[in-house]
DNA sequence: GTGGTCTAGACCACC
DNA sequence: GTGGTCTAGACCACA
């Protein structure tokens, strides 16, 4: 997995695993990778991915079985759908609104190149974290 | 104005100038506010507006007149949207698709929020940089 | 290290780095001596230090990896050259040869001094940064 | 006249008017443009032109007659030559010798360059600063 | 007046 | 520990 520059680390492992669950990857219910295995297959230190899964503990997204492990929230997908979904109309959609209205791109326009990204992300061999495929 | 939290200082100020550029409210060519000034108008550090500026001397966008001051570039606002562009097309429209398809959200749905965003943005005017003008 | 006095002490530390570089006192992929220990070091300000290496990240020549510190990139010498050669081609040598053409000097004249100078310059070793090692 | 980014503008003004002087494009003797004349000529501004004179005053390459102007001192092409030749020999050779050495260039390789920059500048279409041709 | 550089010292997020 | 940002204040060369 490669990292973008402008944001950190564990705020992106955060959303990789939130895609794994919300595409039901990790199903609800399931225990998922450990801090140390994740650490490893990600190349990065232990303590950022234990930062990503204190992150998604609060969100109430993975929940502690103390001496067990850390499990998928029976409602975790719908959890982080709400969580998404609120950043997305709050945050996100006016930045994009903003920046095609700046650069004089119009919504129309889109609509090719989104069924492009649709078509390329069919058979996806780049999902999140791949371990398990 | 009011800065993000997020988001270092010296970038909105970049940002906001850059915006100033391309609507051409700062036309190519004219002197911009000094790095004093501005930093008196924007209640920061000079150094932090100096950064700022900085940045658009290393994009080209704007000019260093030796002892004059600094000057919009004749092809800044060219220069800007190219930029944008770029980064729009490789990172902001990539992850804006990325989010519509998680969230079930379609396209077409997001046309009549874009005509409300544009019909909000008539009359506001809100200016980024000078309010008293 | 000595400064020079008519030129910038950021420019003058990030020619030194890019010297430990290209001559591989410095191996690409190398952690390199992080901003607060080169500042005593060299007994500069930190910041001084920081915007030397904010310079050679902008070149490509080093890399943040971050939390751990900045990194040698793995083309890193082979950068530098590239941008000196580049410089010393559009600028030094048409100076150069305006310089001995104004003076009457002739090139093959110059072979017996640049001999002596790769001479003096086999022993006495004097490799920029860490007098100490 | 296009004057380098990193040097400051009346140190190549100065530079200009010394290379007039050693071509013998400025006699010896001869009046000097005035500080008026030349700012319009080079688009700067007259206390930029003066402060360069008052350099070349300083070296005793030109000479002030009192309210008749500024004259070409009647050894000032030897002067200007000895200055240059005494900067040219303590730094710019050195810092020469520095660079195509850590560059891998041999001296040699340079001859057939100096060759073809001869050769182009036999009819020298921008000699410094051109106005009387 | 302009921007450029440097210091001192502080705080912060991140790993 | 690392680098990144910001402030305050100073000095300087340049035009």
């Amino acid at each position: 997995m490669d990292f973008k520059e402008n944001e950190p680390i564990y705020l992106q492992i955060a959303g990789a695993v939130s895609e794994n669950i919300l595409t039901g990857k990790w199903p609800a219910g399931e225990k998922i990778t450990s801090i140390r295995d994740l650490a490893i297959e990600l190349e990065v230190n232990p303590n950022t991915v234990n930062r990503a899964y204190e992150l998604l503990q609060n969100q109430e997204v993975i929940i502690n079985k103390r001496g067990m492990g850390l499990f998928v929230a029976l409602d975790g997908a719908v959890k982080i759908k709400a969580i998404r979904k609120e950043r997305f109309m709050q945050q996100e959609l006016p930045e994009f609104f903003r920046n095609i209205h700046l650069l004089d791109i119009e919504l129309n326009d889109l609509q090719h190149l989104y069924q492009q990204f649709k078509k390329d992300n069919r058979k996806p061999k780049t999902d999140t974290t791949n371990e398990n495929e």
